[in-house]
DNA sequence: ACGTTCCATGATAATTATTCTCATTTTTAT
DNA sequence: ATAAAAATGAGAATAATTATCATGGAACGT
């Protein structure tokens, strides 16, 4: 919390609100997920400061933008390599802290300059899958 | 091509020419590709009726809907199960068409019904490696 | 504590992608 | 050819995100 000064951040209280929620936090929040938890202890804070402090993270960083779900960006505190998992009919964002032995042939490599994975698995959440799951299909 | 109107899909000359445009289409076009492309050959077409068509192509499992892209949603006419890379610096997103074997532990399948994954990998082209690749940090 | 500099805030407008509405036209089956 | 059903397209509407910019507040050296 203290070396966000050193990293040329300037530290309000806007700013310590949305970090303490987001560390530790492994919803995957939306901006929007963020703004209106923030917003109850602090109403008056901006939608762009929001924004602007999930920018700033993220540019040093500190935070993962994901673009797993199709709706809408979701932020990741957790910035270890790891996959996830996406409910198709909730949504909900699960972490998969497994490592998966990812090797591709050389062949791809001299094509591309591969400087990381992230696999998502798609499917269904306990809770959705007991009462009948209905996704739309998307991936 | 004939087989659209089996699955309950009126033929109209917009849908052949959206469809001739992604048949066997590699670079997985976003809507506005597709209808700048289409445009050409159909001026009067409408973004709506890409839309329309790309919508009706997916929940009928034609083609699927990518959300690989920060930006924009991609399009891939391509349906059998494979990998994508995308480059962060010009986006464009390559086919990787490997069978990495994942599997998850039971524990996992237990907790969650895993319907199928997807692997993105980031990283920088051949074209955009050359010329010092700065890419913006997303993933 | 004070002053200066620079960055952050937030109200609001702007942008962009996508979806919706609905009157009109086209397809398809009869 | 006719009628029912579905598709088209112009445009409005929605939603997520980004941009503007005047004002306020942190940081830091004094
Ligand atoms: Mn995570
Ligand atoms: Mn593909
Ligand atoms: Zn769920
Ligand atoms: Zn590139």
């Amino acid at each position: 919390m203290e070396r966000f000064r050193e990293i040329g951040l300037k530290l309000t209280p806007q700013r310590m609100a949305i970090l303490e929620y987001l560390d530790g936090n492994t919803t995957h929040p939306s901006a929007e997920d963020i703004y209106q938890h923030v917003r109850k202890r602090f109403p008056m804070i901006s939608f762009a400061t929001v924004y602007n402090t999930l920018e700033a993270l993220r540019k040093r960083g500190l935070i993962l933008e994901l673009t797993i779900d199709p709706e809408r960006k979701r932020y990741d505190p957790n910035i270890h390599p790891h996959h996830h998992l996406i409910c198709l009919k909730c949504k909900s964002v699960v972490d998969v802290e497994l490592d998966f032995n990812i090797t591709v042939p050389e062949e791809l490599k001299g094509r591309f300059e591969i400087l990381g994975n992230h696999i998502e698995f798609y499917g269904l959440c306990e809770k959705c899958s007991e009462k009948g799951g209905e996704s739309d299909g998307s991936v």
